[in-house]
RNA sequence: CGCGGAGUGGAGCAGCCUGGUAGCUCGUCGGGCUCAUAACCCGAAGGUCGUAGGUUCAAAUCCUGCCUCCGCAA
């Protein structure tokens, strides 16, 4: 089976690296195109082209796919299947169309639920106790695709977007390879999602990142680990510079939202509307993550200020 | 040349503008107090102030080059 990879990030690559440690013959990837990044914006190939290159894979970035632009990719590739993870542009149907099997989407959701494209982060902040992988079959729509296999795994009170992502991207490798060998041997059924049950995990914007100490205690964990390592939630110091939290956990206490209870050594604890949470770890504007001790430590805050009230 | 912050005993910081004794909150080690302590008291160790030059009687502090780390933005 001739598989075209199209994909750009970490977690894409992380499949690619399973299709092929898996056997399959990967004809060709596409990937976005360099992007400038980092401090000093250079420019910076996806991960999905560094893995590809490496094993030499030819590789592919079309600015765009539209007006049939990756035709001639496809008539040279002759894919039997493109397998799709995270790239990051829509399909136009000449492409989805286009090899005998389809396209098949890697996508880290229990679907029909966190369509889009923070399905993660989405879940975590929303408290879900569980997410999963599925593939599907992809139609025009937004992950509206047949469900092809799905895989299910729990979210605990440790996990964060990145122990998530993590073990999305193994599984979900394994997944895919699965798939793309059930489809060859036409042992799958592929299952209509139930549109009615659909729910969206719109992008992350800055706004979601926003701590508001009014919330609950629970309600702020969920945020903070749905987004940390990155883009990490954040809140404001007296002084009005940026604080954003890597960690935290529940707590006890109660006092005006946003106010530092007490020091305790591996951090210090914020009242919220409901409950109290620890934070752990924090990192200053401008300044590296460091143990939220250290913080009080070096008098960037002090017990009874107020985070956030600016 | 995207914008910006920072390199000071083990940690987090102050001191730099207005050169002239190494400071603060902790940690560590020793001792004391206590039924007890992530408590309190006493004492100690530990620093080429990133690096190379320059200015100066004198540089952590002013000037220049270099290295390293980090945040934002994308």
């Amino acid at each position: 089976m001739r598989v075209l990879f199209m994909g750009t990030p970490d977690i894409a690559a992380t499949a690619l690296s399973a299709l092929l440690e898996g056997g399959f013959t990967v004809v060709g990837a596409v990937s976005q195109p360099d992007r400038p990044r980092g401090r000093g914006m250079t420019l910076t190939p996806p991960p999905v082209k560094v893995l590809a290159k490496e094993r030499g894979i030819p590789v592919y970035q079309p600015e765009s796919l539209r007006d049939g632009a990756l035709l001639p990719l496809l008539d040279a590739c002759r894919p039997d299947v493109i397998a799709v993870v995270a790239y990051g542009k829509i399909l136009p149907e000449y492409v989805l169309n286009y090899p005998a099997y389809g396209c098949i989407n890697l996508h880290v959701s229990l679907l029909p639920r966190y369509r889009g494209a923070a399905p993660m982060q989405r879940a975590i902040m929303a408290g879900e106790r569980e997410t999963g992988v599925c593939t599907m079959q992809m139609d025009a729509g937004l992950d509206t695709g047949d469900v092809l296999l799905r895989r299910a795994f729990p979210i605990s009170d440790e996990d964060n977007f990145e122990t998530v992502h993590d073990r999305a991207a193994e599984i979900g490798g394994a997944l895919l390879c699965e798939t793309l060998k059930a489809l060859k041997a036409g042992t799958v059924t592929p299952q209509k999602q139930d549109a009615s049950l659909a729910t969206y995990a719109e992008k992350i914007t800055k706004e979601d990142c926003v701590l508001d100490f009014t919330k609950s205690a629970r309600v702020l964990f969920a945020q903070i680990r749905g987004l940390s390592p990155i883009p990490l939630s954040f809140t404001k110091m007296p002084d009005g510079k940026l604080l954003k939290v890597v960690s935290a956990s529940l707590a006890e206490g109660r006092g005006r939202a946003g106010e530092i209870l007490r020091a305790e050594s591996d951090g210090f604890v914020v009242a919220c509307g409901e409950g109290a949470l620890l934070l752990r770890t924090v990192l200053p504007e401008g300044k590296g993550r460091m143990n939220a001790a250290d913080l009080l430590r070096g008098r960037r805050v002090n017990v009874g200020d107020v985070l956030g009230n600016v």
